[in-house]
DNA sequence: CTTTTTGCAAATGATTTGCATTAAC
DNA sequence: GTTAATGCAAATCATTTGCAAAAAG
């Protein structure tokens, strides 16, 4: 199911806009600020701005097509892939990608038993990364 | 080890601004905006700025005394314990503690792999807390 | 033609910075 | 006495809000 058909199922309007910052974000593959993603949009849409950015990124993380992580001092989003975790360098503010399985069914449900409706899950390792443990 | 050692330890200073900041965070025992912490350690330190809550929470949090907890729109602070997991309300910003058993070794494994160095993980449920989800 | 979405502008709120004063050592 | 930490003030940064104009259905 591709964002237009999502959109029109609930009675939203498919714009430009959204259409291009859905595939820039998930062309770029890696995890951006919203000031990057419009810098990233701007040559095909002029005059777009931060706004339309940031509530067209609400909306896609809404829609579950993308995903918000946050980290200390930033968030970032990314188009919704396959399940991976994150190491966030607590200096510099990387993210990297991690791909390993972690059971994470007894913590959802953990959440449920207590009354949440868990939307989903995120595991962060923090820390410094290379670079920055190297020029400690 | 208390703070008072750890601080002299590395030649920091003991002032009662660190000392009263990390035990309202101890006694308080769940997550606290830095302005929550602000305004319980008030009374006992007439005059205490934000910044120099700002600046405390940031060095317990180096020192391993505390631990940022960042979620969706605000970043909390609590005293660090046990381990334990975090549900966060993406509409109301509730968070809840979680205890469970989550196998975290294969990660940061992961994360060390790829030339991180590792200070801890944080497991985070996201999803709507009780109260949300009735309202919705 | 109606309603949503966008662009524009300004506001908000959390967090940071620079510098003089104060307090710890 | 020296140096680090605090208080004070102002600045910065990301994100949000309100409203009129533009675009989608």
């Amino acid at each position: 199911m591709d964002l237009s058909e999502l959109l029109r199922e609930r009675g939203m309007r498919v714009t430009s806009q959204r259409l291009l910052i859905e595939r820039a974000l998930r062309d770029h593959g890696g995890h951006l600020t919203a000031e990057q993603v419009h810098e990233l949009v701007a040559p095909a849409l002029p005059g777009v701005t931060q706004q339309t950015v940031y509530s067209t990124l609400a909306l896609l993380a809404e829609l579950g097509v993308a995903r918000r992580v946050v980290a200390p001092g930033t968030t970032r989003f990314e188009a919704t892939r396959d399940d991976h975790q994150h190491a966030v360098c607590e200096r510099c503010g990387a993210i990297e990608d991690l791909h390993t399985r972690v059971p994470l069914a007894a913590v959802t449900r953990a959440a449920r038993r207590s009354g949440f409706v868990p939307a989903g899950a995120a595991v962060t390792v923090l820390g410094l990364c290379a670079r920055c443990s190297a020029s400690s």
